[in-house]
DNA sequence: GGAATAGTGTCTTTCAGACAATATGTT
DNA sequence: AACATATTGTCTGAAAGACACTATTCC
């Protein structure tokens, strides 16, 4: 292969939220490092799909939310190396697709152990793979405000309560119930579907779903969900 | 060239206020068609830089504020053909650097044809260029509330009449006086230079400089500068 | 004096933040 | 009854939005 020669990769940050943290899949590289799950493109192949399907080798599944998060251009060393184009994207899972393995093993290829990590737990990585992790969550951060982004963690019908700690555990602090409620419900961004979710201790707790419509009507205004 | 190589190609959308509106920096193509303009990195050569080159080469200037902006990796037609790969950055540019052909015009490479481009005016532009100008409109707006770039694009000293023309031309709507004035005021991110502009009909205006320091601590407060 | 632009203050409404008690379900 | 979780309302301070007149400079 040529010294000019070009390596397109696409690497894949995939988010959830599991007992109570923010979490990132991570694959096994060797024995000291774990890595993103990556792909290159196939001939012809759109780079949003090799995302997709790096995304449904590696879950079984399908990712309601993907989106191009920044592209790393490196050389890869020693001087003279081949240049490797690393195109990342972030994408959100609710926590039904979060059962590792995959449901249905035999898909995955190149079965290497897969396992989902929170930020304090994450070990080594390979590259600058830190680095695209940290910035995937700088950006979930960033867009809980003005986005409707919040909604693709959770499951289409979810308790308040559920959805208040998904915002205490990517923003970091406590937030009033109360006031919480009150801008949830002003907005009019859920609905409720009627059933309840039953505790197993405690008060059962109230089901809603969420309001693309009502959200869309609405986003223009700024930072219409920042706590 | 096999058919599966890769060309990587940097695009840059300079952006620039003039004459009351937001304008594109565009290099003629053909005989219907303009482009952005744009550059394959050197070999070794980091793709930020190789965008900082696109730059100087066009504008015989540095440009203080360039940030990525998308990844696009389009197969090139008919079938079979090459994917290029192109990342683009945006950058914002002071009205003193707008002085088209640039300075020294023996300094560009590929000496074609260059101007600056206001949206409603813009011609037909060739493969997804018109896109990306888009995506970078639309970012450069969505910053303006939480981050500091609206100042990128006015000289280092400014009077507030021209930082609210500003806004108002990005935002696409007036915005009230005193209103304004008010909230740059109370945020303390300007401070009076001491001298005034000249106006060669009305009262002259005091000039101002930006202050890095006070907008960085206060920056992670969410949409300050929203209007 | 007229025309052009710069600069200034108040009132009202809306939104964010602080704060605690009651209701419903399980064991 | 004890425990766990869900649900609800008020007060206060800060910020946003609406609104009109005076000041300076040039001709």
């Amino acid at each position: 292969m040529s010294p000019r020669a070009i390596r397109l990769d696409v690497l894949v940050v995939l988010l959830t939220i599991q007992g109570g943290a923010l979490k990132t899949l991570l694959t096994r590289a060797d024995d000291a490092h774990w890595a993103l799950p990556s792909g290159a493109p196939a001939y012809d192949e759109p780079m949003r799909r090799a995302a997709e399907r790096v995304v449904s080798d590696q879950l079984g599944a399908r990712v309601d939310y993907l989106e191009q998060l920044y592209t790393f251009g490196n050389i890869v060393p020693p001087e003279g190396g081949q240049r490797v184009v690393e195109v990342s994207y972030y994408g959100l899972v609710p926590p039904e697709l979060v059962r590792i393995p995959a449901p249905d093993g035999a898909k995955r290829r190149g079965a290497r152990e897969l396992a989902w990590f929170a930020e304090p737990d994450q070990p080594e990585l390979v590259g600058d793979h830190a680095l695209v992790t940290q910035v995937a969550r700088r950006r979930l951060r960033g867009k809980l405000a003005y986005s409707a982004v919040g909604f693709e963690l959770l499951p289409d019908e979810f308790t308040l309560s559920e959805l208040r700690s998904l915002y205490e555990i990517i923003l970091g602090k406590a937030i009033d119930k109360r006031n919480f409620l009150r801008k949830i419900r002003d907005l009019g961004i859920v609905e409720p579907t009627g059933s309840t979710r039953r505790n197993p201790r405690g008060r059962h707790a109230e089901l809603y779903r969420f309001r693309p419509e009502v959200f869309k009507s609405i986003a223009a205004k700024g930072d219409i969900l920042a706590f």
